[in-house]
DNA sequence: TGGATTATGTATCGATCAATACAGAAAGGA
DNA sequence: TCCTTTCTGTATTGATCGATACATAATCCA
């Protein structure tokens, strides 16, 4: 089925890839359509006739995000051969990928929209989901530690997927304040530390 | 000197409040004047000669953020007879008054305007500079820890003071997300659970 | 070559943004 | 009582918000 009227003059991917860099540096908020129709290079109705709306528009950038920008974080997670490991790599990369030259700090899912009731709800949802979701990885490779025997039968999973999630969502803040990639990687650090702890102990 | 004119018909110090509290749930960007002004009971040329302007009046309800939310949190940390126990209860704290009922949840200073671009840069900089000196509490605190012999004199307190700062920050994206006490209190135990290790080590 | 279909650029929509002009009201000082 | 000063409420400012109407251009199918 090729395709009938007349043909698109920009490139659709190239032009949400600027989009998603322009809600990333901005939130959805701050990012207006002229923002956005600028550096895709684009007027506003080629926008709207190719991606629907701003809230739509914003659902396929995050999407692109959690794909691109997220796998590069979260592979780590599967791939380290042991649970330890994994969160270390997992927030190392993190701590790289925060502090990247050339690309907003922080994190698009931890950042982009984190006012409720100005956003529109479904923006928000969109991303509390997404970051619930880091949260479930997190809690399964920490599972699979404990049924592989690396990890003692009582430790609380949930708790260290709850600390971890949340040391990553407060990198984020650290790399907004511009941090050093050292500084951040202080941070990783500190939350490794934990690490023996709970080990140990069933959690602290 | 007594008052000249027209005396004012509202409590200037109760409208702030209130403004406080709309910029709170939704940050700096997402509170509108008709929002402001409708949560203070005044009309905007009312809001304009009392405070100057939206920015102006952000400033001052961080002023009274810091004063009021903040002593509740940050008073610990000098009152705690030992340095782990002002960290923790620094954290014990925080997860208190970011799952209060009826207040929004969440840190004002840490979620109120983090997208330097879109807000105007001077309210970013207030946050970013009283993020900074909550950082630099903590580590004036745990120096003290190392100058009373509590904790070793390897002990790296530039690398733990920025790693509770961000467990913090953290955490305000975790209340956001609607986590129970219960839940914050989890990441309180985990970031706990650092403490002996680096403790033991010098910042592991 | 024409008709159908889709994209593009200009120009603009009503709504809302932050901020004010203005006239009247309420106080003190003379 | 009158003048000055300051606040209040209504109404409105120009700018910008997200989103479209419309005419034209470019492609496919017949």
């Amino acid at each position: 089925m090729p395709e009938r009227g007349r043909p698109r003059t920009f490139d659709r991917a190239a032009a949400l890839r600027r989009a998603m860099e322009v809600f990333w540096a901005k939130g959805y908020e701050g990012a207006s359509i002229s923002d956005l129709t600028a550096a895709m290079g684009i007027n506003s109705p080629s926008l709207y006739a190719a991606f629907g709306s701003k809230e739509a528009l914003f659902l396929e950038a995050t999407e692109l995000y959690t794909r691109v920008e997220g796998t590069e974080i979260w592979s780590a997670l599967e791939k380290a051969p042991t649970a330890r490991q994994a969160v270390e790599r997992f927030l190392r990369q993190t701590a790289r990928a925060y502090s990247q030259t050339g690309r907003p700090q922080g994190c698009l899912i931890a950042l982009g929209a984190l006012h409720q009731d100005s956003s529109r709800g479904a923006i928000c949802d969109d991303l509390r989901r997404r970051r619930a979701e880091n949260r479930e990885a997190l809690l399964r490779r920490l599972e699979r530690g404990v049924a592989e025997g690396e990890l003692p039968a009582d430790f609380d999973c949930g708790t260290a997927a709850t600390f971890y999630a949340t040391v990553q969502h407060g990198m984020s803040i650290q790399a907004r304040d511009g941090a050093s990639r050292s500084a951040l990687l202080a941070t990783v650090a500190g939350a490794m530390a934990a690490w023996i702890a709970m080990a140990d102990t069933g959690a602290a």
